[in-house]
DNA sequence: CTGAAAGCGCTTACAG
DNA sequence: CTGAAAGCGCTTACAG
């Protein structure tokens, strides 16, 4: 950067006070005479100067800048929560930045995101291991976890949503309106907590109606269209026998969808199909999605906001559980 | 932070040496005896140690990190310009933090990414203003510019994309193969270059076919949904006669459909509809959409890889464009 | 191969 | 209200 910025010493020798002036008006952590100010601040603007925020980050040890953590950035199930976070933050008036892990170099251990360049963090599951988890909590760093529970039951907060009675209301609007015995269950990715607690549901769902578990209706559909779409497909030539699926998310119901259509399955006549996220394209499949609303954008905006308080070294609940809601429209079996 | 983070002391401290060794190991930049790296390394496990980023950067002036800056984050537009960009920044061995213009607090100076905690930018139209790119330009900062050219024809390079042929073709194939002749073209958000150069193309296609311009056939659609819908309702409720719609982008045809659909009229029996894009929701609209296939993925790779250039201190080339495409399916009248 | 020391550009007690 | 100076946690010539 050969012709290279101005620094604070260029701004102080200018207007012919201490560097010391300058960052209290910079920062107006000071008093400073009035007319003093004015002429470093017309310094500022002649030499066009901006602070250096890595410098200004190693002395002062503040940011005003909240970092998020998401394993990829271009999943549709991701807008509403990053509109929520941006709007949070924007509340809140820090900064925003955010990293997707996924697209990490291999075997490259820096820290893109951390204490050095944030006041805190939203990590959404999967995204930061459990190692690195604990060492943030032991420094004493402020984070937000999303839809995940902390690790080493760490006393770190996290907001989620009510999965489990979700998914078994769902499961139950089945076996209850639509009279649905083999219901297919199409797990989330490995390790995934909200696939977890779906399950649950499910399985609460299948015994508070006297339905017996039966292993081979549940298979991984990965909260993903192309892996949801193959795993049906292999049910399908397995000649499994089901009447409905819940296909562990929405994505995951389009690729049903597109595996039952393909071996001439009519939906619902024949299988009934439900989804979760109620995701922006639900409502205009064809047959129009029954699932399950989750308030993905305010999960996002109240992570912000939690982590906010903790920022302010306010007390902040361990644990904020949104409520979802059933969405019924025509691909379970009911009329729109 | 209490318990507070181990620093480069630390490690120097329990390996016994300086920290300019310790350095020496963590970065590789000198030779060191494999015994005294060793215990470095042990040290460095043992104290959980992680390099603070901020001090790295003050130091070193190098980040090994992208930027990039779009107005917001949540469109469908950006995911596959997300996509390339994460890929090209993983495939270059970056790191990349993105920032939203959108979630700018008001009235807050501040540059949430910039020359302290980047190598290089990435910028979508509209995210900084020309001072500020000037100012970048002018202290040698590399930025490559997405979608826009530079302002005060600054030497900043562009990748862009084919706009005003692709806009032409398909405004001819409206006319040529359809016989449209009063066609509506919906413009952009004000002051979007995308928008200038396909009105461009629009132009050029009714000059070639001998069609006289009709102000009153232009409006805004500010590629979104709402918008364009709402302008449609306003030109029908006006009674402004016409046979095509150009869109001006896939977003804003979802609101003309909207739009037609309300007021009866039917696509592509009344009127012809297009879009510019091809977002992936075109084909699955009813009827699929006409479109302009934009390379939207490749151009967030391609930038990345020129902006890896410019930061090696190679030779870049000034400005990318790349191709469009058309793509006829039904909204036009073809048959699908 | 290794260390002492200067320096990166700021902030913040401490004096006055 | 203002300045001199220490310090934030690193990197990097410079010596040896």
């Amino acid at each position: 950067m050969p012709p290279s910025r101005p620094t604070i010493a260029d701004v102080a020798q200018r207007a012919g006070v201490s560097i010391a002036t300058v960052s209290r008006v910079l920062n107006g952590t000071a008093p400073v005479d009035t007319e003093t100010a004015e002429r470093v601040r017309s310094a500022i603007a002649a030499l066009n100067y901006v602070p250096h925020a890595a410098a200004r980050t190693l002395a002062s040890r503040r940011t005003d800048t909240i970092g998020l953590l998401l394993p990829e950035i271009s999943g549709a199930f991701f807008q509403p929560m990053l509109r929520g976070v941006e709007a949070g933050v924007s509340e809140a008036g820090f900064d925003l930045l955010i990293h997707t892990t996924q697209s990490r170099p291999e075997n490259a251990p820096r820290r893109p995101l951390g204490e050095h360049n944030t006041d805190g963090l939203l990590v959404f599951t999967e995204s930061l291991d459990a190692k690195e988890l604990t060492r943030l909590y032991t420094i004493g760093f402020p984070v937000v976890l999303l839809h995940q529970a902390p690790p080493n039951s760490l006393n770190i907060p996290v907001v989620t949503i009510e999965n489990q009675s979700g998914a078994q209301k769902i499961v139950e609007h089945l076996i209850e309106v639509h009279n649905c015995h083999r219901i297919v269950f199409l797990q989330g990715p490995e390790g995934h907590e909200d696939s977890t607690w779906r399950e649950k549901g499910y399985r609460l769902a299948l015994k508070a109606h006297g339905l017996t578990f039966d292993p081979s209706l549940v298979a991984r559909g990965a909260f993903n269209r192309d892996e949801a779409r193959a795993t049906m497909e292999q049910m399908l030539l397995d000649g499994v026998e089901f009447d409905a699926v819940f296909a562990g998310d929405d994505d995951a119901a389009v690729g049903v969808y597109l595996a039952l259509r393909q071996a001439g399955r009519r939906i619902p006549e024949d299988v009934a199909v439900a989804g979760f996220d109620d995701q922006v394209f639900a409502s205009t499949l064809t047959p129009a999605l029954t699932t399950v609303r989750a308030p993905t954008e305010q999960v996002g905006r109240d992570a912000v906001h939690l982590l906010a308080r903790l920022l302010k070294g306010e007390q902040a609940e361990p644990r904020l559980v949104l409520p979802t809601e059933l969405v019924i429209r025509e691909s379970c079996g009911c009329r729109g």
